[in-house]
DNA sequence: AATGAATGAGTGTTCATTCAT
DNA sequence: TATGAATGAACACTCATTCAT
């Protein structure tokens, strides 16, 4: 029980500093979250705790990133799987992605910046996986409802253009998401479907 | 002539300081570009010749900044040129990115890595703008040859997907540049054109 | 009592890096005390020490002069509130000033260097207000046991008078500061007193 | 011809220099009187030239120092000179320095800035010599016109409160330097004369 | 007489991290 | 679980000065 509970308070403790490292990488971009910044942003009263609660700062990016991957995942994942065509889970896909950065502005801008940065440079298992895309493209080649194309560069082109999302938000909040995901589908499925 | 030799030398020497500096950022990323390593990498004696002849770390990545956009300006923008059509000056700008970026890699690398920093913030000239794009699309949309479509969201999409290369390339070097060049040029001949 | 102890490590260091600061300053001028002498001369391992203790340069300066300032202010005040005539206030003021500065020689000098350098520059309140000594020369005027003069012109003179004297005891280690202050009480006595 | 005509380029430099260096002194404290803020005052092209016209820092403080001291002494000097009487002449010194220091407001500050912060410490013939002012005092008690005091005191107490003007300046421009003189000459005659 | 280029030592400060409690 | 104290390495940058021309 004791056990249980000091668990708990540790994981309530993570949950705190992980909010507080999103808001600052988000905000200031992640060459400006330093331990000191994150801390006064979690009001705590010294960088120790943060040693103390992750092993260092490779593991706290590793568990921001996680966290964000995750909710994402679960999110657009749903969402695609919901549909059966091709055609249908490339759209769930685009809006699944633009809806949660829509959603979740400070996760997802968080962690491009840590992305980009190079912080996930090496080892790390790559968040800016296309695997999956690529998956939805080829079952629409091979169902003849996609025309042919390198999957891999259309895939890319996908995932750049709704990653961009967080970044036009970053410079217009007001940004109205849907429409901006509506075009995208249209832009897409132009370029993917098959010749009449 | 005097005036013009001295010249040459200091010149010289930021070129010189200035491709290490486009070396260094490329390879390593700009949080690991500090003095040391750049001067490290020009085999000068000390950081002191760099803050010699750089006012300081904003001159330097600017006078970066700047030695990159000119070139890439330069090179895109007498393809464009040389093109009439509409949709030919977006097959241009595509090839043009793409092939500079694969001919130029250490610089477009450089370029992203500076920018995506937030080094590059505030209060300097975007080069980011896509208003160049924009203004294709919608010459291409009055003359009936592009269908309708949001230019912002199409220029931002063509602009993203450009400038995915330079990633591309870092992943795999022997990453086939015209080919991908050609793909992406389908990709939004067929996104853009209007109904038949 | 836990939080007084820790306060008291935390605040014994403070003092023992202060004590350096003093001394370095005194004997070496403001210009010369780096944190490098300084941590030298306190024995400390780093430079880093004082930086954490202190949040920067001016936060050092600034404890050292209020520790200076705070221990003549206790000392001079109570000599000058033990005396009810304005004559008698003027003698203590004097007899006072002289008398910290030869016991406290390090800390005046420090406090002076510190002043002179212009390190205390601006929006700091300024220790060399005279409004003190004006408000007991104007009452000594009001008692009719001054003549005439213009105070403010008074104050600043017997207030250069007194902080001569670190200057003199540095040049003189061995200056008898009591004849000194006896001379000073002395001189403004006869340029003070109301006319018989 | 040729060398005569060379040094009187170099003495134009030299003082053009100097007056630089006086006013940045006076303007923004001898701490801040770098090379480079000398040269950016006097819009020389670089720092060099400095270095070529003097010494090093010290040869050019020095002939800063010399420069003030010759004029003040000459100014302050004729009109002692032109006093018979002791108390004349200890009227005439007051009324000298403080005229001098009202008249050469950069030139004093900067004096001051220079002998207080240290730089002119060690070895050079002190600036801050008040042997002249101790032998016209010694002078009146000799005549019996002055009473009996310390000459030594006496005369540092007089230094300290002429000296102390440039600061009074500093902090008001528009001080009434004649009345601060009157009552600086009536303050120590009645502190210096004999008894009746 | 004057200059551009270059230099080595030094500045205060920030960084993530470890130790002892 | 949590904390104050302490650390060494690195950072960009300034200083007065010297070299070769």
């Amino acid at each position: 029980m004791q056990v249980t509970e000091r668990s708990a308070a540790a994981t309530a403790r993570r949950a705190q500093i992980l909010d507080a490292t999103i808001e600052v990488v988000a905000a200031e971009g992640y060459s400006s979250a330093s331990f000191k910044r994150i801390a006064e942003h979690a009001r705590l009263s010294s960088t120790r705790l943060i040693s103390y609660h992750f092993a260092g700062k490779d593991d706290l990016v590793a568990a921001l990133v996680e966290r964000v991957i995750t909710g994402i995942g679960e999110h657009v994942g749903a969402l695609v799987m919901a549909e059966e065509s091709p055609k249908g889970r490339l759209r769930a896909y685009i809006e699944g992605v633009v809806g949660y950065s829509d959603t979740h502005r400070s996760e997802m801008s968080a962690l491009l910046q840590v992305v980009l940065s190079g912080a996930w440079g090496e080892g790390k298992p790559a968040p800016s996986d296309v695997s999956h895309l690529e998956r939805i493209l080829e079952d629409g080649q091979r169902a003849k409802e996609f025309r042919s194309f390198d999957p891999k560069v259309m895939a890319t082109t996908v995932q750049r253009a709704v990653e961009g999302v967080p970044f036009m938000l970053q410079a217009d909040p007001d940004l109205d998401c849907a429409a901006y995901a509506t075009e995208l589908v249209e832009l897409f499925d132009r370029a993917t479907r098959a010749d009449a």
